[in-house]
DNA sequence: CCATCTTTGTGCACGCGTTCACAAAGACAT
DNA sequence: ATGTCTTTGTGAACGCGTGCACAAAGATGG
């Protein structure tokens, strides 16, 4: 508002809008970027296209952190990512514990975005007796039995869940006793979980039927009198005869 | 200006609002569970308690599908499985390609959600000539060379791009010179494509990041004034000098 | 056939997020 | 110092998504 330099600006962190929240790790990797090749400054302009947004929305997004840019000029590049690092808490250090180390656990685990940005895997933890000790990404593979006291220890407050899905509700439930109080779940399962507990989900299947979703309307609309270009699938699959709506319900189980 | 930007894919589709195809999959889910059970019918409030969402909005998605409930009764289970399976094109098969086999391409291959629930995976596309033949998920890798003689061959139109961030909007735009028109990207890089390509993308670094932020806000809260209480990276992991406010920008690089 | 009961489908209001458009703020040149 | 030019920060309008609350629809029992 009136100084450049408002530490404590009148922005409660309650005042920050989830949507913009989820935008800021957008903004802190591109702002990182062009912090290694060493650009002092970046207009709203720039840095908006680089995160592959509006920039009238992240000039609106950085509102609501405060006052950091200077008119005229722009926003001061290492200054910016400094702040956003703060706003989302990574200049401290979040140990997590990833339960559930099977090919995607292991992925997770050897994932190099943990550890370079203010997270560190503390431990992978599996319920198969046969895993335990095994190193995965250089790192031994402890048993659930042991997951209360590994929490604890390290004074875990972010767990991943890359179990099957039947397992899936189980390890919440033992990691928010354990004392988590923040989870990424990778299991294809709702989850409940008391309030003050957040949950957030990545799901593969979700995000392929959404695309599927839309690759068959792109489908449906181009071949709508044009019947003579077959969707994709059957293209190359020999005939698949779909018609623009099916009648049996020749459906797949899950 | 140089650089293109990833417009909003056409948010009007087919008059069914994006954050209702969004929930599609997750109604599914619970459908198909309660299918395999055999049980024959469900109300809005059972489902919408299964699905994890509210009824009203369960029941407002579902009428953009059509009138597919009995009143007095609910819906019938396996005619809604399939009135959803339909309308996402899950009843037809969706061959994908995958790019880049590392740690994750690999889960992904082996990730049984894919064959399951209408997708199938074509094949396994790495740039390392090493990886060339071996075997992964019981399917031989090939090598990027081919890439456009196998998305043509096989007629994918979705690409999971599971590469390092560098190699991301290269192979992007292979795929969809190829013919390739939605992307599941799981490179921690904005992909930019031109109109009709839908992009979704998949980040786990972003959501850490998100849930450390309310983390942060969660440990703030309770420790406003008891200082006492370090935060939890550091109530195990001796001391990690932090002020609550740093000056110096001592950001860690991406 | 009528009454009652259950559950759907939806009109409506509200709040959040997005976008536009512009005044204010500062840099920079003269 | 003054004017010009660039870019931020934000008020305001708009559109989408959500949730409430209820009428309509149909099942069920007498």
């Amino acid at each position: 508002m009136a100084t450049g330099r408002t530490h404590r600006p009148a922005t409660r962190s309650r005042g920050i809008p989830e949507a913009t929240v989820a935008r800021l790790p957008l903004y802190l990797r591109a702002l990182t970027a062009l912090s290694e090749r060493s650009v002092p400054t970046v207009s709203s302009e720039e840095l908006a296209a680089a995160a592959g947004v509006n920039s009238a929305k992240l000039r609106k997004d950085f509102s609501y952190l405060g006052s950091y840019g200077t008119r005229g000029v722009g926003y001061d590049v290492e200054y910016l990512v400094y702040q956003i690092s703060r706003e989302l808490g990574l200049t401290q250090d979040w140990p997590v514990v990833i339960v559930g180390i099977g090919n995607l656990g292991a992925a997770l685990a050897n994932y190099g975005g943990f550890a370079s940005r203010g997270f560190r895997v503390a431990a992978l933890i599996d319920a198969d007796p046969a895993m335990a000790g095994k190193p995965v990404a250089g790192m031994p593979v402890q048993h659930t039995d042991d997951l209360e006291k590994i929490i604890d220890d390290n004074g875990v407050s972010i767990g991943v869940i890359a179990t099957p899905a039947g397992a899936a509700q189980q390890v919440c439930d033992r990691l928010v006793a354990a004392g988590v109080t923040s989870i990424l779940n990778f299991a294809p399962t709702v989850l409940s979980v008391p309030d003050g507990v957040d949950v957030r989900k990545v799901d593969l299947s979700i995000e392929l039927q959404i695309l599927a979703f839309h690759e068959q309307r792109k489908a449906g609309e181009e071949s709508a009198e044009a019947a003579a270009v077959l969707p994709p699938a059957a293209r190359a699959a020999g005939e698949d005869r779909k018609g623009p709506d099916g009648d049996v319900p020749a459906v797949m189980p899950a």
